[in-house]
RNA sequence: CGGGGUGUAGCGCAGUUGGCAGCGCACCGCGUUUGGGACGCGGGGGUCGGCGGUUCAAGUCCGCCCACCCCGACCA
């Protein structure tokens, strides 16, 4: 750990990104290029995330399998799109035990055509259907330009797919998991986002329609924080994913899939991350509670110590951690924890002792503004609201960050200006020379087509044509 | 893959005309400290990215290779 502080944000985003992260110790960079080290603290905060994101998978019928790394190259190739999309960047096996391989193997970038080809033997009649499956694992994606979290050549995941027996069906379960990314990111992370779906040109290789959850980064650029896809009948077609309907005739099936990455983890960092380093919200923290005692000598100490076991006894299940390094000072501890964003430092000290209390400072408030005294009477509930209050704040803060950097724009002129610094929210006819042109001129996408619409009609700010939808165009990661 | 840059202790760097490989932080030991990033003293740690060449002598000069970073074309 050093000593030095942090580049501002403002100063420099994308460095400040990295050296909190490795401040933090959430990650660290692997010997091969691209590659990362999930540290401890870090693969935590993923546990909680995947604890999070798979009770809501439970709770909507799914369950958990696991399929092999190592796809066989033809099955790729059995999906047009899907091939055209992923080849560039797929990492494939030529030699095996010391022989070259009758059929190279890809490590697999997403895993739809090998489930697809064990769901073609496993469904047959209407009655296996629906079929609601979730991975968790890692794939592969050879990457040209790498970032910690955010595009790794690994990375970890979890990809659900499912399959059913009708369109309708399909699009409900599609929406169905967009709808709870969304409830995650806002109510477990407090990352705000707007669900909508992809338009043609950032759609899912093989998919009929992509959906995503979209966030505002601390520097105003767009990240695409969870996808669902809607197969369609594309993959089923590809891996004859058939069954037998109630009239006793063959039908395909209808398929989805949807996946939320490590990258989520790159936008709790900045969404919330302040100059001072991380901070996590307290429903993910891996540690939602840091104690840090506070004596001079010997006898402070036997006086503090009893206080500080009893507090955290009392906390419960809330997690907890005390900080009992006797070779560093309070003050170092204080910006260490600050830096590894846990929600809420209680500081226990003589004081405390005599007036029965202990000294807490939230996180996201910095400062003296943040500090209160608390009453070590009922502390587990004054912690526990309190958590709640670091909770919804957090997610207010990032909430009003956004909407002031969101601008709804009717010409070009204001649209390209708008992406300077925010994302623009804009009438868009659908062609994808209205987005390309933007692109070129602005390196601003669209991000989604969201969900949300006003209704009515309007003119597309780029070319001025009719257009019946509006979308978010915005510089993404 | 194109353009630019950097490789010397865990990290950040210095190293003059080619002449004993150093500094700060971190780490280890002892002591004093401790309510917002403590201090003193004493220590440990190196294939100078790799290979080859020039030379009495190479971190330093020459050649080739490799890795990583930044900027562009692709992406959860």
């Amino acid at each position: 750990m050093s000593n030095e502080k942090l580049p501002s944000r403002a100063e420099n985003y994308s460095e400040w990104y990295n050296q909190v992260i490795q401040r933090a110790e959430l990650a660290d960079y692997a010997p091969v290029r691209g590659c990362m080290v999930v540290r401890p603290y870090g693969w935590s905060l993923w546990e909680n995330i995947q604890q999070a994101l798979d009770s809501r998978f439970k709770a909507t019928g799914h369950v958990n399998a696991a399929f092999p790394l190592f796809i066989p190259m033809s099955f790729l190739e059995k999906e047009k799109e899907h091939v055209e999309g992923f080849s560039p960047e797929l990492a494939v096996v030529t030699i095996g035990g010391g022989e070259k391989l009758e059929e190279p193997l890809v490590v697999r970038p997403t895993s739809e055509t090998i489930i697809g080809y064990m769901y073609s033997k496993w469904i047959k009649s209407y009655r296996d259907l629906p079929l609601l499956i979730n991975q968790w694992g890692n794939v592969v994606r050879w990457e040209m330009r790498t970032r910690l979290f955010l595009r790794t050549l690994e990375f970890y995941w979890q990809e659900g797919h499912t399959a059913h027996a009708t369109a309708k069906e399909a699009e409900e379960e599609t929406l169905r998991m967009l709808d709870i990314y969304t409830r995650f990111a806002v109510e477990d992370a407090a990352v705000p986002v707007i669900p909508g779906r992809k338009s043609n040109s950032e759609k899912f290789a093989g998919a009929v329609h992509s959906y995503s959850i979209e966030a505002m980064m601390g520097d105003t650029k767009a990240l695409q924080a969870g996808t669902s896809h809607l197969l369609g009948q594309n993959f089923a077609k590809a891996f004859n994913i058939q069954y037998l309907d109630m009239n006793n005739e063959l039908q395909y099936c209808w398929t989805t899939s949807w996946g939320v990455s490590t990258r989520f983890i790159g936008a709790i960092i900045m969404t919330h991350g302040d100059d001072q380093g991380l901070i996590l919200p307290p429903r993910l923290a891996p540690i939602q509670v840091v104690i840090v005692p506070i004596y001079k000598n010997d006898e402070e100490r036997a006086r503090v110590m009893p206080v500080v076991d009893k507090i955290r006894a009392a906390l419960g299940s809330i997690r907890v951690k005390v900080d009992d390094r006797s070779e560093l000072t309070p003050g170092f501890k204080f910006n260490d924890w600050e830096m590894r964003g846990v929600p809420l430092r209680l500081e226990i000290g003589p004081k405390d002792v005599e007036k029965g209390s202990v000294m807490a400072a939230r996180r996201d408030v910095p400062g003296r503004e943040g500090k209160s005294f608390l009453p070590q009477e009922n502390i587990a509930s004054s912690v526990g609201a309190l958590l709640d209050t670091i909770q919804s704040s957090l997610y207010e803060k990032a909430r009003a960050f956004r909407d002031s950097h969101i601008t709804d724009v009717t010409n070009y002129e204001a649209l390209t200006t708008a992406v300077q610094d925010g994302w623009a929210h804009a009438w868009w006819c659908g062609s994808a020379d209205c987005e390309n042109r933007v692109k070129e001129e602005t390196k601003a996408t669209t991000r989604c087509i969201p969900m949300q619409q006003p209704g009515g009609t309007g003119k597309c700010a780029v070319c001025g044509r009719d257009a019946n939808e509006k979308v978010y165009f915005a510089r993404a990661y």
